[in-house]
DNA sequence: GTCTATATCCCGATAGAC
DNA sequence: GTCTATCGGGATATAGAC
């Protein structure tokens, strides 16, 4: 990429996705509340005031991450799903999907759950959201018999072990080796059968 | 508690455990990372420079809210599970008591996990931990026909679950309803059971 | 759209007086 | 053990030039 000479004019070719990914990687770095616009700009060399240009403010900036991290979640998990017709089986993948998108994009992972963003100034988060839920939940209401109480019991306790798994493995330190990743979606996949097999005793 | 007048030297009792309080105070309202020695000494009215004779730095402030946190962990969780003899009623009755711990000690929880103390610098913090450890994995062992790796599958499920559980109530938002901590302990408790009954799916 | 420069604020940590 | 004072650093955000 073009860099004029040091104290130039600096021309980027796209300042705002360059900063979304420079966030990312920051992000990765030091974490969601460690991440400022202060050092993204001087990793880009361009001016602290430059990324204004493009973005309100500092979580103007996060909420256009979130949204990149919503898409490619979805896209993860999406494919994985449709590998399987088995509703057991689909719901199993989908949380192997999720485990492995926390280990493989931890910076997107903790921006979704930790960026505390308000969803008021950023609806597009909510929208992002909401194809995957729906593909989700039809997953599980074909466990439930049709009710839909007990859709929502197993709903939520399939998102529970996913969100557990993947903390766990996120705990144990930054950028877990693939083994690890692999074992570890694969105990919570076998936790999400274990979990359908009981789930008469969910509600 | 005596306080001198504006401009007067302030000789508190005990300034040492004030700094603790005032951490978790502060915590609770902007998180861990949000959490400043310099604030900290505003609210308790005394110098910046105070917190140096009792703490070495920022985080061994922290490490010591750490402690404290595991103490209370420990204390909240081994009298519920003495209520049961069963297995699985101990282990349901311990996710209910890890899920109402996050809710209610919402900072102590956060510093338990997100704090990123140096283990090396405060090793009283694994010392903690240690007794609430043990009692769990006698637990778990009872229901794993004495194989060892099916034990290890079984607690890490457990532990999962109550934290993916306790993670979603937290997103809720802050200082959760008593009625909401209570449904919430409620289905985990149900998850455990229903985890149980289908473990052999597990290994 | 980017730069320079600046205003304003907060933080961690230390030195030396009392 | 606490205070005053200070150093050095980093952040957000804005104003005005180009």
């Amino acid at each position: 990429m073009p860099r004029s000479a040091k104290g130039g004019r600096y021309h980027h070719g796209d300042l705002r996705a360059a900063l979304i990914g420079t966030a990312v990687e920051l992000i990765g770095e030091r974490g969601v509340r460690g991440f400022s616009l202060a050092e993204a700009s001087r990793r880009l060399g361009v001016a602290v005031s430059a990324p204004y240009a493009h973005f309100d403010d500092r979580d103007d900036l996060l909420a256009a991450v979130a949204v990149r991290a919503f898409e490619i979640f979805t896209g993860a998990l999406m494919p994985e799903m449709g590998k399987f017709a088995e509703p057991a089986s689909r719901l199993a993948a989908m949380a192997r999907g999720y485990v492995r998108f926390a280990a493989y994009n931890r910076p997107l992972f903790e921006v979704l759950y930790e960026a505390g963003l308000d969803k008021v100034r950023h609806p597009e988060i909510e929208a992002a959201e909401q194809q995957l839920n729906e593909a989700f939940l039809d997953t599980v209401r074909a466990l439930a018999d049709g009710d839909e109480t007990r859709a929502d019991d197993l709903a939520t306790a399939v998102e529970a072990t996913a969100r557990g798994y993947a903390m766990l493995l996120l705990d144990d330190g930054p950028d877990p080796e693939p083994g690890a990743v692999e074992v570890a979606a694969e105990r919570t996949s076998r936790a999400i059968l274990a979990l359908i097999e009981g789930r008469r005793l969910l509600g």
